[in-house]
DNA sequence: CCATTATTGGAATAAAATATACTATTCTTT
DNA sequence: AAAGAATAGTATATTTTATTCCAATAATGG
């Protein structure tokens, strides 16, 4: 469904609220190694997300690294597809046709708004927040070890 | 969601269940025209569909051309991605983690299972027959014709 | 204010997906 | 036999996606 860049947003962003604090920031290093993902990449991504500190923040230096805000935390899950310029795959004719509509649907459309009304809604409604808590229950996780 | 490869596979199936019969069969041509997608491309993807007749029948020369036995329209949309090796992309976790499940679940197996449990279904319940169907209707259409 | 630490920015590269072309070849019909 | 049209294989170009690397910049601590 999603690029890796975009599946890499999304768990880089959820483990810095679940485990970033503004005394307690996250390196790059940290942070590629939770999530397993390729660090410098992984650095990538976290410029664009930490770009103008919207969704992530950052401070360089000493004791420095990625944290995030009480009030970004907040932020519904759609914010990263938007910052990493995915938002439009939820919305997106399941055909591929740029003119698909309400009004000149493709064969597909009455069936599959349905799913993505609710695709859409998962990511609008659901906090940053919210997946960070559930990433601190014990039996949930965002990375991609081995299973021994 | 899909690639190009599957938008053009479903596009281009939908379009010959549709017009083709085994007596006015479709030139590669004609399916490029009327789904809007690059000819040499187009060719390639319907090589992959008609491999043993299963999905899509094609026969050569004079008159020759794709069509669709009354069989195959019957089959479910899912076996158009089942065939262009994009069948995964529904049961994908969405954080593109490889050993989510109920078991082991991500921070969102659990809201996401519900919109997956419906992607899935609308390609196993939908045949092709029916999306020919709906695209004979007036007002709906495969193509990426410009509105004016 | 200097050395260190860690992000930031930009360029460079690699790999995969997408798009396209060309040339036989093979099958089918007339 | 000739001609039409898919088939198969190869080649190539372009774009997007994925990834790496290094120099620059900013923050901290002594």
């Amino acid at each position: 469904m999603f690029s890796k860049t975009t599946e890499y947003a999304l768990r880089a962003t959820i483990f810095i609220a679940q485990k970033g604090t503004a005394d307690q920031k996250l390196s790059i290093d940290e942070i590629a190694k939770a999530i397993d993902s390729p660090k410098s990449f992984t650095a990538k991504i976290l410029q664009i997300l930490t770009k103008d500190n919207k969704v992530i923040s950052s401070t360089r230096g000493p004791h420095g690294g990625f944290y995030m805000t009480q009030q970004s935390k907040k932020l519904p899950v759609r914010v990263i597809l938007n910052a990493v310029g995915e938002d439009e795959v939820l919305c997106k004719c399941i055909l591929g046709l740029n003119q698909c509509s309400e009004e000149k649907p493709c064969p597909m459309h009455d069936e599959y708004k349905h799913i993505k009304k609710k695709l859409i809604k998962l990511f609008e409604k659901k906090t940053i927040q919210y997946l960070a808590n559930e990433t601190s229950k014990e039996h949930i996780f965002i990375n991609n070890e081995k299973p021994f």
